[in-house]
DNA sequence: TGACAATCATTCAATGTTGAACTATACTTG
DNA sequence: CAAGTATAGTTCAACATTGAATGATTGTCA
């Protein structure tokens, strides 16, 4: 094992750990009343500015088994946040939506989360942030584009 | 929403998603035949290397509720990968030490990792990972040593 | 000392995810 | 065009985690 690799290892040790902790947070305080992820699917459209989606392009986007998928969707749907419809031009598939409630919730929900962040890591330079961001997003394209095994 | 808050939440959704592709991985391949749970248990105990623990204070590192670290334990012990023994000390505790064998699983399963890690993040210049590591780990201990709340 | 509160670990029902089976539809190719 | 294969989404059993309840032990303090 290289330095490199001993570093690059550690590193996404540090981005497991910090994102369980998140997760552990974002659960005990369900902002909006979404779970987390409930809340994922509305961040990815909102973030991306995208209308529509279907359950399987979601499921590759959050490496999540369809199944898991179906039942996030059925409850976002129940919520009244997605609106789910079958796809005209394909009678297998189906089309997603976030609805202006759903993108409504998923803006409340960061809303919520946005002071007890901001406090968590008021001691953290905002030159730190901006540093690690573009790096971070390196790292996640690196993984989004690799093949699955 | 501060530029900094806005910039602080990209970066912890960042974090996010690159943790949920890294699981993937991990429980796509089970490298040593752990699963996440069970490698993270080993690979806390090595890191740092910690000679015993108890539940609680591994239930705490990790922000999982005593019961997933009772399941997660066991399976560890019956694997040979733990030992569990009553504390001498407090007749309501016990102490969890990993074994040699337990240690090894974890080298081992680091070792099964390393070769992808390296190829999945080979465009990613060392630069970069060694500049990303000191400012998550700034970020994480933020997070360490935060009340709950 | 004795009584009450706090802590440690386990158990269990409820919930969420996975992976495989299944149905329905679309694509491919001979 | 027909047959075989691939893909979309759902369902279901198995497993992991949570949160609450429980039993056992320890700590506190009047």
């Amino acid at each position: 094992m290289t330095p490199r690799d001993f570093m690059l290892l550690a590193t996404l040790t540090e981005i497991g750990i910090t994102s369980q902790l998140l997760s552990a947070r974002f659960e005990r305080t369900r902002p909006g009343g979404l779970n987390e992820a409930q809340f994922t699917v509305l961040h990815h459209f909102a973030r991306q500015n995208l209308v529509e989606s279907t359950p399987t392009k979601l499921a590759r986007a959050f490496q999540l088994s369809k199944g898991a998928l179906t039942n996030t969707l059925q409850r976002l749907e129940a919520l009244g946040f997605v609106a789910v419809m079958p796809d005209p031009a394909d009678g297998r598939g189906k089309i997603v939506r976030p609805t202006v409630e759903g993108l409504a919730a998923r803006d409340a929900a960061l809303a919520a989360l946005t002071p007890s962040m901001s406090q968590l890591f008021a001691d953290v330079p905002t030159a730190d942030i901006e540093a690690v961001y573009p790096l971070l997003r390196k790292l996640r394209l690196a993984l989004d584009e690799a093949p699955d095994r």
